[in-house]
RNA sequence: CGCGGGAUGGAGCAGUUUGGUAGCUCGUCGGGCUCAUAACCCGAAGGCCGGUGGUUCAAAUCCGCCUCCCGCAACCA
């Protein structure tokens, strides 16, 4: 019986279209079920979508839908992305799926009843008026931050997890399986940052939004991400429900693949769930890096964001798929531009795979016509065999390790080596007589075995292209052996497989299609006001006196500012922006109405008015010196 | 002193666990070849491995201190 491979991504949040850097995940964990299967393992591949939670619930409000519209839309796109990068998943869950759901509740209810869920409050300070929960520290005074009245020390009802009853159990395991975190640096983490001080008591209900599935013996909580999120790698496979054939099968995990992010709740939470169930754990948790737009993360504001399917259209499916998976360090986050991705397609794909297919078909067809029969071997055949068998071996260590960039590189090497090769026996020298003929019979198949292996070995990366490859010289053996090559056999002319990319006029092309998608520059609006709403603002000038940056935050200043005969003290998050020394005596806007807060201990006064855009921050100030204490209208 | 990661020729990375010729791809320069997608092959230049001090016969690699970047945490009103 053929050994079993479960493996899942992370459940894509369904806020919005994920962006490349989402997308690499679903390859990534693509390229290893692939290679699984290769391997003759039975693999379960498991991806899907999140779909709960507050915000979902505010997108589908803003869109003017439902949440259950919004949530089908975006699964849908997320959907047509994976296919479009040729995932070969075995199940695709989304979180509003009825029987996640009831298995969900079921979880939820088993683990109340024994004891692992208890029903607690939420105790926070609690301000009846402004009905408003503050911790400690943000009091002033003692009292309500926003009104000043008394807090009254408050609770409101949650479910909480034990966490704590794991603990030890837990550490055990971290450290009795030293590679059940990997990369191993990740586990350092874990291990200091939140198991040595101890785990807290985990909310896993809230009140306070209604998308979510309900706690079926409390209607009023909803179930917090948590439970409802990771429990689908067991829901999937039919945990807990009628049919669980494939959960007794598949179960435990072999790997979850997910984001560096949110390795907490996976090695962490998620393990201390399956415990309190009663489940094994899983073998394995890969956190992979993150891919990064230049030297930024990926994020709307900045404009940086790529979207697959744009890269797709430019790059192809495999040429983007390359490119993930050739690029991204083990453990480091990687980096992902237009000029690199042109660069690798063109050095890669086009000149050094692309064009050895092409070359060597062509002679093919130009000095036999048809597949030759291979004759006697030379040391230099024995030579390319050896390269072709230390690549094998090498691909297959590193993706045991999951080491995709490494396992291409080897591959690579294994390609120029048989560019090389057609230098070392000079074909077209070889065709001018008939004992050269003899000869090149066998340095054409030997050529044409090597790309076929290297279609193989490429098969789990660039699904399609290994395919095409395979067409082109009319064999489709997927073995690894030297000599499936079918003789005699006639091929069609060479078409290249990846077209050379003129880099300066692509990035013109893409540079003209994000102008033309730029959405028009009209700024939506937030909801008009009255002139009294705007009179309520008091708007004063202000001399900065003062200014340091606050000890132990990276994003504070503390300012003593001048207001008339007045000085105020106002905290402001715009370290990164400017140095204190520099805006000492200069003016600035200030709100001077806006009711007190406590930030890092200091009470601000007030606050600083600055224009943003993206990354980019700027204090406002008069035009010309004025009097400080000045209203502003 | 919150936790952790990183700094290696022009670019992107490997090497650091287990000290001992600093390696790969791209780019640049020179040469070769012509089957092929101006491609392919060969050769060369280019690095005091972030700084500093130490351990050692020997340090990119081990230890101390420092600088700068990046995550997380905290925090941006």
């Amino acid at each position: 019986m053929k050994e079993k491979f479960y493996v899942t991504t992370a459940i894509a949040y369904t806020s919005r279209k994920p962006h490349i850097g989402n997308t690499y995940e679903i390859v990534l964990t693509d390229a290893i079920a692939r290679y699984k299967r290769q391997m003759g393992y039975d693999v379960f591949f498991l991806t899907g979508t999140d779909e709960h939670g507050q915000k979902i619930e505010d997108c589908a409000k803003d869109a003017g839908i439902t949440p259950k519209e919004y949530v089908d839309n975006v699964a849908g796109e997320i959907k047509e992305i994976w296919n479009l990068m040729n995932a070969s998943y075995d199940k695709f869950i989304r979180t509003t799926d009825d029987f996640h759901e009831k298995t969900v509740q079921k979880i939820f209810k088993q683990l109340y009843d024994q004891g692992d869920i208890y029903k607690g409050e939420y105790e926070g300070l609690y301000c009846v008026p402004c009905e408003s929960f503050f911790t400690e520290s943000q009091l002033i005074d003692g009292k309500c931050p926003d009104c000043g009245r008394e807090v009254k020390p408050t609770k409101e009802e949650a479910y909480f997890f034990k966490m704590s009853k794991y603990q030890d159990k837990l550490m055990e395991y971290i450290e009795t399986h030293p590679d059940f975190i990997q990369p191993e640096s990740r586990k350092k983490e874990m291990v200091n940052n939140f198991l040595k001080p101890g785990l807290q008591d985990l909310c896993v209900s809230r009140t306070s939004f209604k998308w979510g599935i309900p706690v079926e013996f409390d209607p009023n909580h909803v179930i917090y991400v948590w439970i409802d999120a990771l429990t689908n790698y067991i829901t999937a496979l039919g945990y807990n429900q009628q049919d669980d054939t494939l959960y007794q099968k598949y179960w435990p995990c072999d790997v979850h693949v997910i984001g560096k992010d949110i390795l907490r709740f996976h090695t962490i939470y998620w393990p201390i769930m399956l415990m309190a169930l009663g489940q094994p754990l899983p073998k394995q948790i890969f956190g992979h890096p993150w891919l990064l737009s230049g030297n930024d993360k990926m994020s709307k504001s900045k404009g940086n964001v790529m979207y697959a399917d744009d890269l797709v259209r430019h790059f192809t499916v495999d040429g983007m798929r390359y490119y993930l998976l050739s690029e991204m360090p083990y453990g480091n986050d990687g980096t992902i531009t237009y000029e690199n991705i042109i660069a690798k397609f063109n050095a890669d794909l086009a000149n050094t795979l692309g064009n050895l297919v092409n070359r060597t078909i062509a002679m093919v067809n130009k000095y036999f016509g048809s597949v030759p029969t291979p004759g006697e071997e030379t040391e230099l055949d024995k030579d390319l065999k050896s390269c072709i068998e230390n690549t094998i071996t090498a691909y297959r260590k590193k993706m045991d390790e999951y080491k995709t960039a490494d396992a291409l590189d080897a591959i690579f090497e294994l390609i120029r080596r048989c560019n090389k090769y057609i230098d070392e026996t000079t074909p077209w020298v070889l065709a001018k007589d008939d004992e050269g003929k003899e000869r090149l019979k066998t340095v054409l198949y030997n050529l044409l075995e090597s790309i076929r292996i290297i279609s193989v070995i490429l098969t789990p990366f660039m699904p399609d292209t290994a395919k095409e490859i395979q067409r082109q010289i009319a064999c489709t053996d997927e073995s690894t052996e030297f000599g499936k090559t079918v003789s005699d056999i006639t091929l069609d002319n060479p078409t290249p497989i990846f077209m050379r990319i003129d880099e300066e006029k692509k990035l013109k092309e893409i540079e003209e299609e994000i102008a033309a998608n730029t959405p028009d520059d009209t700024i939506p609006m937030a909801e008009p006001i009255e002139f009294e709403d705007f009179q309520k603002l008091d708007l004063r000038i202000a001399t900065v006196l003062e200014c340091e940056e606050v000890k132990k935050s990276d994003k504070l200043l503390q300012f003593k500012l001048k207001v008339g005969s007045q000085v105020k003290t106002v905290v402001s998050g715009i370290k990164k922006h400017y140095k204190p020394e520099d805006l000492i005596g200069k003016q600035v806007v200030m709100v001077y109405n806006l009711k007190p807060v406590k930030l890092k201990g200091i009470l601000s006064e007030g606050m600083l008015l600055c224009a943003e855009d993206g990354d980019i921050l700027q204090l406002l100030k008069p035009f010309e010196e004025i009097k400080d204490g000045s209203k502003i209208y």
